[in-house]
DNA sequence: GCGACAG
DNA sequence: ATCTTGTCGC
């Protein structure tokens, strides 16, 4: 029920097989069930690095809901202490994203994370454990495959497929637009995968990412560094 | 030992 | 992810 804060702030400096050994201890208390109230801001988490990847740049921007309109952006900026090691994303970026969410002026009510929920080895890709210590509802979004295996996809805009590993159903390879490479969408934390793809499909109504990821895509990859850092608009 | 492997 | 310019197509 509630996310016990301490245990939850676990140390990042960890050895690649520490940090599997938590992903499997904190996998166990992520929540697969729909847990959030009306939603007024969804956040889109994305990040990029710096020349040589030396620095780690996170994004979060917030649009409002179900208008999709940018409300704000927070950035943070920090040195990278974490390889890419497949199955250990979110070591590598989640101190920077907690940072960057601390910069914003109000809490989003929902994440969409740019990778996978628990559609991973362990069942606790970067969008679940963003969530769950965070405690913030959260949807991981995946441009590409981690694990498990799944059909075709229909062609058309909304189609989906099950997407599934070691005998269990972990996300699901949705469509947001009619011909176009399928997004891996898996539950994070507190959102069950029917709502996380219904989510993804209305914060996707033109593009293949939903809006607020690519707007954070936008900023985390520029190359000059990002210009406003909040405040997108102010009233 | 040989592939697979989010970003 | 990042290094990098232009180019083919709707």
């Amino acid at each position: 029920m509630d996310a016990s804060h301490e245990d939850l702030h676990h140390p990042w400096g960890l050895t690649p097989e520490a940090a599997r050994a938590l992903q499997t201890r904190l996998a166990p208390r992520v929540e697969r069930g729909d847990r959030f109230g009306p939603l007024e801001r969804v956040a889109g988490v994305d990040v990029g690095f710096e020349q040589g990847g030396g620095i780690t740049r996170a994004v979060v921007s917030v649009f409002s809901w179900p208008h999709l309109e940018p409300l704000e952006d927070a950035v943070a900026r920090v040195p990278t202490a974490f390889p890419y090691v497949p199955g250990l994303l979110s070591f590598r970026e989640i101190p920077a994203v907690l940072r960057a969410l601390e910069g914003l002026q109000v809490p989003p009510d929902l994440l969409l994370c740019d990778g996978q929920g628990i559609a991973h080895p362990r069942r606790l890709g970067i969008a679940a454990h963003l969530g769950l210590i965070t405690d913030l509802p959260s949807v991981g979004v995946g441009k590409s495959r981690l694990v498990g295996r799944h059909g075709e996809v229909g062609v058309l805009r909304g189609s989906t497929v099950p997407l599934a590993d070691r005998g269990e159903v972990i996300g699901r390879v949705l469509r947001t637009r009619t011909g176009v490479r399928p997004v891996y969408v898996s539950t994070g934390h507190r959102v069950a995968l029917d709502a996380a793809c219904q989510l993804v499909l209305q914060a996707a109504p033109r593009y293949r990412l939903p809006e607020p990821i690519r707007r954070a895509d936008r900023i985390a990859s520029r190359r000059d560094g990002p210009r406003r850092e909040a405040a997108v608009q102010k009233r």
